[in-house]
RNA sequence: GCCGGCUUAGCUCAGCUGGUAGAGCAGCGGCUUUGUAAGCCGUUGGUCGGCGGUUCGAAUCCGUCAGCCGGCACCA
């Protein structure tokens, strides 16, 4: 007689064990109709689930965020279940729900093709119009492994056999389609409705590139048609606001095949990059650092002490002369030790702050390479601190305190943090490690921040903080990190004189906020869909002239706004005022100003925003007092 | 680096199964002197990513290299 509480508080009795989709029919033939799955004392389960206790049980529909996932999840089955009848001899992987869909891997003799997708597309809906009922069925592990094994499934049974001996597996059947799964799916193929496949990529199995690559098909599946539709506008949108797009449309910067993962900034961009730059300089110079510079080119034996000869080389451009191998630096840490170590150190000059927009070159692999967001040559606003052990923690909360302020400068208001740990491949004490772990820990801990735990992927000389933010559209980007290194200073020779006179190695914190001048640029594209606020825009308003008689006094404006400082320029071109209102705000610019015959003989500017409001005619004076209380605004 | 796709004028893109290239915008010339998102007419411009091959003939088919795009792996 098992007593089944409800959601909303009130309670059912049953004579006897009950399925979650009999309590559903018994609530209303809507909700069972509805019902995708359970939760039952907070566990999800089929709706052929069978409750023979007392149970809080929830049903799971559309509307539920789980119930999402799960008709992800089943999508996904659907898919495999199409491969499986239109190629027998594909074998099945895995398939996860992702952020806003699903995957699914398989392995095939030949990548499938656009034209295979349309046709697995189809055949999806087709298995779905079915209605196939999908029954759950557990079985023990050997007994699953055979299974799979003859039905010629190599992978899954390989999955299969990794799980412990003796634990019973459930698998899920639809139709002739079987998969192993943990579940709960969807009760039949029916009610999956909603979804459509994106691409083919390659993958490889279990995520190794020393294994076989797989064919993943990516998809998406929603519950109603409409979020679907959404979805894809939203795809739609962050395409028209990709930096590679926008650095064309509006003059930024171009790439080109002779400099692969290099980038040549145009007069616009540069002003944009200079923007963000001198900010930076301000803050290194409000926060107690010394701006240095440090060459480009080093000896190959500096970089066989810093290790990154044995650790780093082949992401390294070398170079050599007169029998002599050189490195292009991919970092700036070493430079600033060389620095630092020019004079004798006391614990009094601690903690030592070096600030560098180091240019760094990295080679990396051709395949990573994406527009300004992953380059081969980047400037960093990179920083050492020189400290104690005991100065660790309180440079490390200050340093976030400091990262928060300048992402909020930019617009940029949700950081994420991540501590990332040990990898295999590093040099160090291991005592030396904890310790520089248990700092980062703690620093965060102390600023009352939630972060999560990346094992295995701190930097080879040390563990460091990851943050990351989130822009306008949802992404996440890495790019500030706080780093804690134990190692580079002893291994280059840094010493300070103690209090007690005797020398000691310094702690280096290696620390970045914005990462990469060009990742962060790209993200500011992104972000600001080219519309950048009034103190980055490349140019920040424009003059326009009715007719020629007024380009005199056009020019004159733009003369005593230039004067003041503001980045503006005329347009006198023979051209209709509507058509050059057309022209800059396809370019973004934040104000546009139209001269004519009332404006000239009064001394005023007509004034339209990037928004198309008109603020109609305002004397130069009002004008900049508007755009100086705009660009402070940041 | 790996898998797949793509590469045609400054930009965005047509060009079916092979018969030596086309549009819009931009540019240039002229007309127009213009009041808040495209005025009119004319016109220049491409050894179709590079190299090789098949063919009487290649932007189109094949090979190869490069770059880019989407993923994977790697990472600021």
């Amino acid at each position: 007689m098992p007593n089944i509480r409800l959601p909303d508080g009130s309670s059912k009795s049953f004579p006897g064990p009950v399925t979650v989709a009999e309590i559903g029919a018994s609530i209303g033939a809507g909700l069972a109709r509805a019902a995708l799955a359970g939760k039952v004392n907070g566990k999800l389960v089929d709706t052929s689930h069978r409750i023979d206790a007392d149970a809080d049980v929830a049903i799971v529909t559309e509307r539920d965020p789980e119930g999402l996932e799960i008709l992800r999840h089943s999508t996904a089955h659907l898919l495999a279940h199409a491969v499986k009848e239109l190629f027998p001899d594909a074998q099945v992987t895995i398939g996860p729900v992702i952020e806003n869909g699903f995957y699914y891997d398989f392995s095939y003799k030949r990548a499938f093709t656009p034209e295979d997708l349309a046709a697995i597309e189809k055949k999806m809906a087709e298995i779905s119009k079915r209605d196939l009922p999908v029954a759950r069925k557990v079985m023990p592990r050997d007994q699953a492994v055979a299974l799979f094994s003859s039905m010629g499934e190599k992978y899954k049974a390989e999955i299969i056999a990794s799980i412990p001996e003796g634990e019973a597996i459930s698998l899920y059947a639809q139709g002739d389609f079987i998969d192993l799964c943990r579940g709960p799916h969807v009760p039949s193929t029916g009610k999956l409705k909603v979804f459509k496949l994106m691409r083919v990529a390659g993958a490889y199995w279990r995520g190794d590139s020393k294994n076989e690559m797989l064919q993943r098909i990516y998809g998406t599946a929603w519950a109603r048609k409409e979020d679907q539709d959404a979805y894809l506008k939203m795809l739609e949108e962050a395409e028209k606001r990709d930096h590679r797009r926008l650095g064309t449309q509006l003059d930024l910067f171009h790439q080109q095949e002779e400099a692969p993962g290099l980038v040549f900034w145009h007069p616009k961009g540069w002003v944009l990059w200079q923007q963000v730059e001198q900010y930076m300089r301000r803050v290194y110079r409000d926060n107690g650092y010394q701006e240095v510079r440090a060459p480009q080119i080093l000896d190959r034996s500096l970089w066989e002490r810093t290790g990154h000869w044995q650790n780093f080389r082949e992401s390294m451009f070398v170079t050599s002369s007169e029998n002599r191998d050189y490195a292009i630096k991919p970092m700036n840490c070493p430079g600033h030790i060389l620095i630092y170590n020019k004079g004798v150190r006391s614990y009094r000059d601690l903690p030592l702050r070096y600030g560098e927009f180091g240019s760094c070159h990295r080679n990396e692999p051709s395949g990573a390479l994406h527009g300004l967001m992953r380059v081969r040559g980047f400037v960093q606003d990179d920083g050492h601190i020189f400290c104690t052990e005991e100065q660790i923690l309180p440079e490390c909360v200050a340093f976030t305190a400091l990262l928060q302020k300048v992402y909020r400068d930019f617009g940029f208001t949700d950081v994420i943090y991540r501590i990332a740990t040990r990898p295999t491949k590093r040099i160090g004490s291991d005592e030396a490690w904890e310790k520089a772990e248990k700092a980062l820990l703690k620093a965060l801990e102390m600023s009352k921040l939630t972060f999560s735990l990346a094992p295995g992927e701190g930097a080879f000389y040390g563990p460091k903080i990851e943050y990351s933010l989130k822009d306008g559209i949802g992404r996440v980007w890495q790019c500030g990190t706080m780093q804690v290194d134990f190692s580079m200073p002893g291994r280059l020779g840094a010493e300070y004189v103690g209090g007690d006179n005797a020398r000691h190695t310094p702690v280096m914190l290696h620390r970045a906020i914005i990462g990469s001048m060009e990742r962060f640029i790209g993200i500011l594209i992104e972000h600001y869909a080219g519309a950048f606020p009034l103190w980055l825009a490349p140019q920040q308003a424009v003059v326009m002239n009715i007719t020629e008689r007024h380009a005199a006094y056009a020019e004159s404006v733009v003369k005593r706004l230039m004067q003041l400082g503001f980045r503006a320029a005329a347009d006198l071109r023979n051209e209709k005022i509507s058509y050059k209102i057309r022209e800059h705000s396809l370019q973004k610019l934040p104000y546009q100003l139209v001269v004519g015959d009332k404006e000239m003989q009064a001394d005023m500017v007509a004034v339209r925003t990037r928004g198309g409001e008109d603020l109609g005619a305002m004397s130069l004076d009002a004008f900049t007092a508007r755009l100086r209380s705009e660009a402070n605004a940041q």
